[in-house]
DNA sequence: AACTATTTATAAGA
DNA sequence: TTCTTATAAATAGTT
């Protein structure tokens, strides 16, 4: 969507990468929301950004504890 | 995006939410697909639909082990 | 499951 | 980074 057809792969660069990152995550959070309201959908979404920065989004029961686990947990680089 | 405009709120037709749960699944994982490639994300996505089936999508070496630990967990409807 | 009119997301530019 | 705009992509309703 946008000016150009994307390609599949990591873009290069460092700045569009982020710019891009920023704009999709915004989506991607959009999407999962609109499923789980929509469908009734338990929906669990999880993101780190290439510093590391963690993104989530979570509905439903099943995932009612899950901010608190993945803020507590040391999720490190590996 | 379609014939309508998108009201945010449960779809209460059982047919019409199952076929939206299909579609909007599908392009779900794809978008977090496109955004752990193009952005060199780690992106953890686990859905449930309202049957309780379990849909899942992973990348990154810190959700290595999170397909695995998905399936063996018991996740009940609480 | 396919189609297609239309909405929505977003790439590039300002 | 926030807004705009042209265009690609997703999808709601239909067949």
């Amino acid at each position: 969507m946008g000016r150009g057809r994307v390609q599949l792969r990591r873009i290069e660069n460092k700045i569009r990468r982020q710019v891009t990152f920023s704009k999709r995550r915004t989506g991607l959070v959009k999407k999962a929301q609109e499923i789980s309201v929509l469908c009734d959908a338990d929906v669990a979404l999880i993101v780190f950004s290439p510093k590391g920065k963690l993104f989530e989004y979570s509905a439903g029961s099943r995932f009612g504890l899950l901010p608190k686990l993945t803020n507590s947990f040391n999720w490190g680089k590996w």
